[in-house]
DNA sequence: AACGTCACG
DNA sequence: ACGTACGTGACGTTG
């Protein structure tokens, strides 16, 4: 049976328009773009989807002037002309609609009853199809038949009409009888006349007794005189009405079921939507739910490895629950070639061989396969192509829950914390459902790796991809899964000695305010600072709050001794949390930390680490650094690192063809002492150290985009002697500022900035009206080929350095990576050899104008190799 | 879950 | 007149 569901649009935009438009302001966007009425539409198509599960489903909108107002000069001239704020979010709803997988109707001079009427005659001739009328318009009310029910929105709820009840209500048997009704008591918003006189009661007892419209005056003599009187002055109006009110059901329109078949959402366009009239509920709500119907699928659950048959390609997808493939217990792996769908349960795997073969796979997150596979004695083969690291350069909507991609092409997939919970909450799923939704999942690998592919060749990435990023994987899987090893001793032994002094500074602390707080809370602490204490605040106050940031805190460290006291009593308490208890929670049964590198997260094209973040481990004050000594090499071996000096400035100087710059670093001169020579016209070797340090700021500052606000901050100068500065470095260093503005520009033009490696960043925000995202935008687009050219040369070494370090059969373990350094586990017997091999890589891996330069340090532990 | 703070490059 | 350096992750507090 096919559910048809035929929707008012103009009812329900008015509708919802006027209930919020009446009780206050209007909702509207950023942007100044009314939003209320849509807002309302929205809730209220997906209500009646969720409620109606419909087959088939329509949206009709009326268009210009209609027939009627071409024969009745009165008709709705009572009502006042639509506002501008409504008439504006019509468009919208248009597109809307579609993107709701709603096909809509529009047909000059007709109403969107009309149409609907029109639509409602096609399903009462069309056999195992029924019809639902979705409107507030008591009007449509005529349409019903056996197979068409009005749902009649109310307030708040609403009631089914269909011919029982419409008799129950009305006491009429058929519901076409609704135009005569009309006729008689008309309608005050359409400005149907009716009958003077003669409201909703009356009609009805009228015409109960005598049928029709034409009924009554054929009995005018039954009807008491005052009625007759009202009856006989505005018959005319009567049947005018008459005409009015009846839907006309022959619109010329093509009728034909499959052109409004429901499709489902179009969750790619329907958020575009949504992020533009900025409904963010519902944005959160499209990512808890959907309103798509279950798509039929077939596949084969594997008991025995024997019964897979794969042809090239073939897509493998695994599922682990948990949210640390590391310690994951796998579930399974569902796999997906032209004919055959295969769910396998992870335990069949295990040691097999099975996807030891040569043919062309495409997977979702390779690391991860790789990690876990390794783990479990599985073995494959490298002919496969990762759909995550693909998504990443193309700028998809990528996320470790390959959902969020799938759903953006229309693949139904729960999100991976609706199946096994949270983090917090994961756990083994109550039923066999999630076995289907692993298996769409290779379904969509399988079905839409090739677009992938083409695109990527499109936007001549695939180098970038296939000689970079995707054997980066593995080098990355092989250092996760060597981990650093913890000197644990050491580092509780640190912890107690830092908890020592926590107490003692907070009696120290407690004893100068007069009274206890919590010292890490921002609120109490600026409450006791600045109002218990009465320091004066050295900054003007942003909002109602003071801050007790750092910055704030190190005006006033040397006239208050508390803030000192606050000051360290923080650093502890962070090396304390984040760093000692932080890293020995993370510490395994093999005494060893295993990071997880995020290579498809930052937008430059960086990696990011987590669990723990070995990147940010303390180096910049001493007490910190020693948190370091707690990293330790396995016996027989001594911890190596290798950094690079200045890559970024570098990169930028080769960049910008800055001439200047560029024989600065080729004559092996420091690069701040040179910039400060030039900056303050000063020769070289008078350069003393707080011009020096001045320079070197500068020069940070044009990696980050620069601004006088930004590097006044930094140096604690004000403005005009910051933008003094900068002024002099782009006078002294020409081709820079060129090079600056033709980034910018190329932002603007393509909506996008590229690197050396043509990794390519897309910068929304360049287009922002609002000024200050924009110039935020500015900066993004001066950073990006900086920052992410320096990540595209180390990631391009680190391939290189795992693959001759394998030809060489080496023992020693590359670990960490930091940016811009590498740190490796090095054996005794190796030392030499690693030496000059990584050095010599990273210095050549990447021809630049300038030469790249590696500092080498190695000792016992993480604080000595630095 | 968002914010403030601070660790790193 | 506005509010700003670029890129991250993790903690504790607070709502």
């Amino acid at each position: 049976m096919n559910k048809v569901v035929l929707i008012d649009g103009n009812n329900l935009l008015f509708r919802s328009y006027y209930a919020t438009a009446y009780s206050g302001s209007l909702m509207r966007n950023s942007k100044n773009f009314p939003t209320n009425g849509l807002y309302g539409l929205i809730n209220m198509l997906n209500k009646i989807i969720y409620e109606e599960n419909p087959t088939h489903i329509m949206i009709a909108f009326d268009k210009g002037k209609t027939f009627r107002h071409d024969k009745y000069q009165v008709y709705k001239a009572g009502r006042s002309e639509t506002p501008d704020d409504l008439k504006k979010q019509f468009p919208v709803a248009y597109e809307l609609s579609l993107a709701m997988g709603i096909k809509y109707f529009m047909i000059d001079n007709y109403e969107a009853d009309d149409i609907i009427g029109t639509f409602a005659s096609y399903v009462d001739k069309t056999p195992d199809t029924e019809a639902l009328i979705v409107s507030s318009d008591k009007d449509l009310l005529q349409l019903i038949s056996d197979k068409v029910t009005v749902k009649l929105l109310k307030s708040n709820d609403y009631i089914m009409m269909d011919k029982k009840k419409f008799f129950e209500v009305y006491g009429i048997e058929d519901p076409k009888k609704m135009v005569d009704l009309k006729a008689l008591m008309g309608d005050a918003s359409d400005n149907i006349p009716g009958v003077k006189g003669i409201g909703e009661k009356t009609a009805i007892s009228l015409i109960q007794k005598y049928k029709d419209l034409d009924g009554v005056y054929e009995n005018m003599k039954l009807i008491s005189p005052k009625l007759q009187e009202k009856l006989i002055t505005d018959k005319d109006n009567a049947y005018m009405s008459y005409d009015i009110a009846t839907i006309y059901r022959e619109v010329p329109i093509k009728l034909d079921l499959d052109d409004i078949k429901y499709l489902g959402l179009n969750t790619h366009e329907y958020e575009k939507i949504l992020t533009e009239l900025e409904f963010y509920s519902l944005l959160k709500k499209l990512n808890t739910e959907t309103n798509q119907k279950p798509q039929e699928i077939n596949f084969k659950i594997v008991e025995n490895l024997d019964e897979i048959k794969l042809t090239e390609p073939y897509a493998i997808y695994l599922e682990t629950l948990g949210y640390n493939y590391h310690t994951d217990t796998p579930l399974g792996v569902s796999l997906k070639d032209k004919d055959n769908s295969y769910y396998v349960p992870f335990m069949l795997l295990k040691d097999s061989n099975i996807f030891n073969d040569s043919k062309k796979k495409y997977t979702y997150d390779l690391k991860k396969l790789l990690y876990v596979f390794d783990k479990y004695n599985i073995s494959i083969d490298k002919n496969i192509d990762d759909m995550i690291l693909i998504g990443y350069l193309l700028n998809k909507n990528i996320k470790t829950d390959i959902a969020y991609l799938a759903n953006s092409y229309q693949y139904d997939i729960k999100f991976y914390d609706k199946l096994y919970g949270t983090e917090i909450t994961c756990r083994y799923p109550n039923d066999d459902n999630y076995i289907r939704e692993i298996v769409l999942k290779s379904e969509f690998l399988y079905n839409e790796f090739p677009k992938f592919l083409e695109e990527l060749e499109h936007e001549e990435m695939v180098s970038l991809y296939h000689d970079l990023e995707l054997p980066l994987s593995y080098v990355l899987a092989d250092m996760e899964k060597n981990g650093f090893l913890i000197d644990i001793n050491y580092l509780e032994e640190m912890g107690k000695s830092l908890d020592k002094n926590l107490l003692k500074l907070e009696e120290m602390i407690y004893n100068i305010a007069g009274l206890k707080f919590n010292i890490l809370s921002p609120k109490q602490l600026a409450d006791v600072l600045f109002k218990t204490l009465n320091i004066p605040y050295p900054k003007r106050i942003k909002g109602d709050s003071y801050s007790t940031s750092k910055d704030i805190l190190d005006k006033l460290k040397d006239k208050y001794e508390i803030v000192n006291l606050i000051l360290e009593y923080r650093a502890i308490s962070k090396m304390k949390s984040n760093y000692v208890v932080g890293i020995i929670n993370e510490v395994g049964e093999d005494l060893k930390i295993h990071t997880i590198y995020n290579q498809t997260l930052t937008r430059t094209g960086r990696l990011s680490s987590e669990r723990p973040n070995l990147q940010n481990i303390p180096i910049r004050d001493e007490l910190g650094k020693l948190i370091r000594k707690g990293f330790i090499p396995s016996s027989g071996f001594k911890i190596a690192s290798f950094d690079y000096s200045q890559i970024e400035l570098r990169v930028f100087a080769h960049m910008a063809r800055a001439t200047d710059m560029i024989n600065a670093f080729k004559n092996g001169i420091d690069i701040h002492t040179k910039t400060a020579s030039q900056i303050f016209n000063v020769p070289v070797q008078d350069v003393d150290k707080n011009m020096r340090r001045k320079a070197k700021a500068v020069n940070f500052g044009i990696i980050y985009g620069i601004s006088s606000f930004g590097l006044s901050e930094d140096l604690g100068i004000n403005i005009d002697e910051a933008k003094t500065f900068i002024d002099k470095y782009l006078e002294t260093f020409p081709g820079i500022k060129d090079y600056m503005n033709s980034l910018v520009r190329e932002a603007y033009n393509n909506g996008y900035v590229k690197t050396l490696m043509n990794r390519k960043r897309i910068i929304e925000e360049i287009n922002n009206k609002n000024y200050i995202i924009r110039q935020s935008g500015e900066r993004m687009a001066l950073n990006t080929p900086i920052q992410g050219t320096a990540a595209d040369i180390l990631k391009k070494a680190m391939v290189e350095i795992d693959r001759e370090m394998k030809k060489l059969n080496l023992k020693s373990k590359m670990l960490v990576q930091v940016h811009d350094e590498l740190v490796f586990e090095v054996a005794e017997d190796e030392i030499e050899t690693l030496r000059d091999l990584v050095t010599r890589i990273m210095t050549t891996t990447y021809k630049l104008d300038v030469p790249l330069e590696v500092d080498y340090e190695i000792g016992d532990n993480w604080y000595d190799a630095k």
